[in-house]
DNA sequence: CCCTTTCTAGAACGCTCACTCTAGAGCACG
DNA sequence: CGTGCTCTAGAGTGAGCGTTCTAGAAAGGG
């Protein structure tokens, strides 16, 4: 009973925070939202607000991470991991009326300068995507530093692209990002063969 | 005397947001940043504080697409502008102490659910940066498809490089980001080169 | 010098916020 | 049958929010 109700908590905050935001989320709404009352929201987040954030940053963090390993297992070739995972992301948005997919950006943005638990909640977060990116494209064959950048450059644009698309209701710079993102990565991977059997 | 006032509060604004978002700023806050009183700020924005925000971001908005016509104009090549843009953007962060450089796109995720006027405000903003960067990239030689492609992307990992930097305070990703994107327009510029000497 | 318009001053309003507190319900175990 | 622990219930607190309102201060042309 008491995992239940901790994950309804969870799973309704983060739908508000991908609507509302941080500030704009109030823990009355979360309360309506997950049919909790307050007090059990103080009870399972005895830090408050914040703790309930840092605790949906870290469940949807590690969602993402599990759900980017599972495209590149799945896909036929490294780049086209990359362009798979936009269209999927550019499927979501359509689907739910352009609703954020992901609370964590948005959060760490707004609260950056406010919450250094959520600003590093946040962070850690991003470092786990740029992590298993780079292993991804080191398996994949590119260079290790090569590897590193272009799972930075993955990480900023699914950010950069979930802001746009969002604000502009369009999935343009969606599938844009796809393909630009699986160019640099099959360029990556020629460009650490022709190194190596140089 | 009057548009001093005014745009005292735009800049107070404008800094307040890139802090601690919209709906972390307070009206109180703003009266007391700018210097002027609460009715002042009720009588240049008869809208209240939603008017006040677009106003922050359409003149940010220009600001921003003025800076990048100058980068553009004065980068040796035009895969080096886009370079110059994320190293100034880098500096920029590490002087500022990671704030936010820009209101916009924070502003965006927070608020499209909420405040349809907002929504459209930045949504014009990134339009007119897309426009301003395809018309670059044509001018530079590169296709037209393949320069609006480029530019939603550049646009978009502009956002999401401040994202990340904001929330590692690292400027990591934008370096990464500067010589991807360069890459990105170098090949693209070559790639329409052969097509048309083909 | 008055009159009109522009702008400032700041108190006041109703409302919602995050959070606290005290009671008691539900349930497992001896 | 009770004893103790986990969880729920919901009223209550003080503070701060966006906004409104009325009154007056500046400013400038006739």
């Amino acid at each position: 009973m008491m995992a239940e109700t901790r994950d309804r908590i969870i799973v309704a905050t983060n739908e508000l925070f991908r609507r509302y935001g941080y500030n704009g989320t109030s823990l009355s709404q979360i309360s309506v939202a997950a049919n909790a009352t307050i007090g059990s929201i103080y009870h399972f987040f005895p830090g408050g607000k914040e703790a309930l954030a840092v605790a949906v940053v870290e469940t949807t963090g590690n969602i993402y991470r599990q759900l980017f390993e599972l495209i590149v297992q799945e896909a036929s070739d490294p780049a086209q991991a990359y362009v798979d995972f936009f269209a999927g992301a550019a499927a979501v948005l359509e689907e739910s009326g352009y609703i954020d997919p992901c609370p964590i950006g948005g959060l760490a943005r707004e609260v950056a300068n406010t919450s250094e638990p959520l600003r590093l909640a946040a962070a850690n977060v991003f470092d786990s995507w740029i992590d298993a990116a780079t292993r991804n494209l080191v398996d994949a064959g590119v260079s290790s530093e090569q590897a590193a950048q272009l799972a930075q450059v993955f990480v900023a644009t699914v950010e950069g692209t979930f802001v746009l698309s969002r604000t502009q209701r369009s999935t343009a710079s969606l599938h844009a990002a796809g393909r630009s993102l699986g160019q640099l990565v099959t360029q990556g991977i020629e460009e650490a063969r022709r190194t190596q059997t140089s």
